[in-house]
DNA sequence: GAGTGGTCTAGACCACGTA
DNA sequence: ACGTGGTCTAGACCACTCG
């Protein structure tokens, strides 16, 4: 009938944070003193701030106390990938937004030869033995890192190509495969929503109860084959994915 | 130096899952059974697997066991939002699409008129002391809850129509809208990712360690006015969000 | 009835951060 | 030095499922 006394404490805290009587940065009572507080042990406070911290809402810092988390979003703007890149060097696209918010951007570009996992397999249609190239990026604002751009290409397609030296392209790596032939005119975007794997949290410093959005975008050229595969993971806590429609007037007709 | 031992136990136990020697639907060793094979408390096994559960990869069953999940996901297109309807009563484009794939949908409707949440007030530009109607649905497969569509309009606008019955709209809200005179003719549209609040878990019969992505679409008309906000909670274990993008020829006109 | 996970206790020792 | 969270133990009782 009654709920377990972990389940109020959270219910409790969990009220608190949403009205701003314990706001963004502020410190939680410490263990103990819930403890004390509901009269329970330590460990049964220890459940109910562990449910917190998977759902996003505080993490704990040992030897600090357990804070609420302020998190800000930043716009990340799918159709971006497509666009035509700037021409400033060691900077792409995605950074030149993020400059106008005024944080520092940087990013770290490495190149390897493997045999694709199958997500990306399927997606470039290549054979079981085939290998691929990625380019994988880590964007970084302010020094800490906030998503990750991994473009995987048929190695076939870019093998001595400028695509496969680890430096920033600033005109883009669709320009590139499009003056060797393989003008993309088409992609498909997919969002996947997950909890992120363990290597993932390392790679983004993610913290407990943080998901993230995987988008990738396939695109092809004229002729209707992959030519590129793009995986972005997206930590939730940092990225709002936005874009824009405008109703296709065609639609409208046909719907008569 | 060395791992804490409910790492250990929840690294080799991921493993297990990855590699498929605990398939989808496996049962997991007892936590008295892991606990004597690691030689570690039941405690430590039971942090071992509440990592795993709030990574979404098992999920426990009281008298029962602990078991790997199973999740498919079914594709949610954002555009469709904005396609005209079509004309089956009971049942909306969205759930159309569905049917197709062999599964049989269903919806609860329900319609209130309430002082929005600050989210939709700021999207639909209404006043502080304004309300708004809003449409909430519950779409469900095979009688699972599938996901939520809350749509918002400024009660003004569309005061004693049909949008105000409970009742499914064949045609479309969208179509509604127009035949008043409010047409839209562009949207904004944003993805967030989060995990799920106590409610949505409810609602939506959520596992632990599923995120969520909300879809928030506003839709305009041509003279600039927001005029409807759909909030869309998608499960993440449930959805996959995809659509398709043609390059626009002018951007690459542009990028010289 | 036997086995499972859910809840909870009252301790313990440790690494860490701050003063 | 002290308080914090991180790890862990060895029990306990309960509600639940299943054969």
């Amino acid at each position: 009938m009654s709920a377990p006394h972990h389940r109020r404490i959270s219910d409790d805290l969990r009220s608190a944070i949403a009205d701003r009587s314990l706001g963004p940065g502020a410190r939680l009572p410490s263990e103990s003193e819930l403890g004390q507080k509901y009269g329970v042990s330590r460990t049964t406070v220890r459940l109910a701030i562990a449910t917190l911290s998977n759902e996003g809402l505080v993490s704990s810092e040992s030897g600090r106390g357990t804070f609420v988390r302020d998190r800000r979003q930043l716009v990340y703007r799918p159709q971006e990938e497509f666009r035509p890149q700037p021409a400033s060097p060691e900077m792409d696209r995605f950074m030149a937004a993020r400059v106008e918010e005024g944080r520092s951007p940087s990013q770290t570009i490495d190149v390897a030869i493997l045999t694709p996992p199958e997500e990306v397999r399927s997606r470039l249609q290549v054979a079981e033995d085939e290998t691929v190239v990625v380019r994988r990026r880590i964007r970084s604002l302010d020094g800490e890192p906030w998503n990750t751009n991994d473009s995987y290409f048929p190695r076939k397609l870019v093998e001595g190509s400028e695509i496969m030296t680890p430096v920033d392209i600033a005109r883009g790596a669709n320009q590139v495969l499009a003056e060797m032939g393989h003008r993309q005119i088409r992609a498909l975007d997919e969002v996947y929503v997950r909890m992120p794997r363990p290597e993932e949290t390392h790679r983004l410093k993610l913290g407990p109860g943080t998901p993230v959005a995987v988008h990738v975008a396939t695109g092809f050229t004229e002729a209707g084959d992959p030519v590129r595969c793009v995986i972005n993971v997206l930590p939730g806590d940092r990225h709002v994915i936005a874009w824009e429609r405008l109703r296709p007037e065609d639609a409208t007709e046909q719907s008569q």
